[in-house]
DNA sequence: GTCTATACGTTGATAGAC
DNA sequence: GTCTATCAACGTATAGAC
């Protein structure tokens, strides 16, 4: 066991510090390349608006690259360029750290998914393939991460999550549902079905590199074809 | 970075040592449950026969429950009801530990595999499914594992664990060119289908729990027919 | 807001007795 | 083959100065 590894106890130590954090969770959660990697740690100096970001996106960089077990708060903070103590002037512990990436990053993908309940349920399939594979492409660590790293939430963080992945594949569950009604899907078992394209739509992480020779809309609509074929369409 | 972490330096020290590791890798990998969580320490006497085994299972356990990086020397020892020391008898390093882990279920994958090139495409296609999710039902622990593990290897393991995997996907994909130009499968791209059909199957270690509602059989049978459709066939 | 310094448990791995 | 004892390094997290 580690030094404070899920327990609650790290938690309520923490918060009788100060008041800070009573409940405050990080929201904001800014994406793109700032060169993490060269940085280099400075001596002084206040940059409260950029630092919080910048620690998100090397902790999420981190977390994704080798594994939230095997990145140390030293690491993360050596990619912002800052000391190990401030990053806890933006985070409770490590723990609260990536369930604030995963919740954010969840959230996201529950905001971006409209369904279109007037249109038949082969044209909805498409549209949740195609916003799916669009979001691994634009945001590849998060979707990564929060495929990979559940086991190491707390039972409370991962009960969260869990949750919340849920609604998102009940999302397709409900379009393979209609689609058997609608008669235009043969299907054996809706929901191991979804399961089925869960796991290939999630698979794109684990091989897609930036550059590679499909483009976006290619790989889109080849998964669409291949979703399709497997609903039987 | 950890005390050890991917480095060769450790490596060097450690044959050093002795003389008994030069070269040979643990070869034996006994599977089944024989109750390794409720196991406590004893305090002394030699079980040579089994201990390395029970080292292999507890670490095999261990690692897919929680991940590598968090899982540590100790709490196999633990769990094996041995003091630490003892596993360095077993295996110079927690890294090569889980290299043998994969290493082994890697080749058992490889050498159960047996391709018909005598028959169509199509039943090539249903016997590999079927193969593949028999593999991951009866070694749900070793499919995970080496499935989500890859990235903890050094890179030299990494390297080969890599090529044996491979390999196995190439048996896969062969069959999708077979089946497409034998005109029963319809494919824009096999070395996309390849991949998504892999991650379909492998997906299954992530929910699949003993006991649940859907038996051998008709789980393969469901698979068999989504991965036909999604072939276009 | 950030730094420096530090507390203190845990880690992987080794040495040497039995 | 296993145990006990030990090591140095590293882990998370905190305190207090600026």
């Amino acid at each position: 066991m580690r030094a404070c590894g899920f327990t609650r106890v790290c938690r309520a130590r923490w918060q009788s510090r100060r008041g800070r954090w009573r409940g405050a969770a990080v929201r904001a959660f800014a994406s793109g390349d700032h060169g993490i990697e060269g940085a280099m740690a400075r001596t002084q100096g206040s940059r409260s608006e950029i630092t919080g970001p910048l620690i998100r996106e090397a902790a999420l960089r981190l977390f994704a690259r080798h594994g939230y077990a095997a990145v140390s708060m030293r690491q993360i903070a050596a990619a912002v360029g800052v000391q190990v103590g401030t990053l806890y002037a933006y985070t409770p512990d490590k723990q609260t750290l990536l369930a604030d990436l995963l919740k954010t990053h969840m959230e996201a993908v529950l905001a971006e998914w409209h369904d279109r309940p007037d249109t038949d349920a082969l044209t909805r399939l498409d549209h949740f393939v195609a916003t799916h594979i669009a979001m691994s492409l634009d945001h590849l660590e998060e979707v990564f991460l929060a495929y990979m790293e559940l086991r190491n939430l707390s039972p409370e963080n991962h009960a969260m999550i869990a949750g919340l992945r849920r609604r998102y594949e009940d999302a397709l569950e409900i379009i393979l549902i209609d689609g058997q009604r609608e008669g235009r899907m043969r299907l054996d078992d809706p929901r191991l079905a979804m399961l089925a394209l869960i796991g290939m739509l999630t698979g794109v992480t684990n091989w897609y590199r930036a550059g590679g020779r499909l483009d976006r809309e290619r790989l889109i609509a080849i998964y669409q074809g291949l979703a399709r074929g497997a609903v039987g369409a």
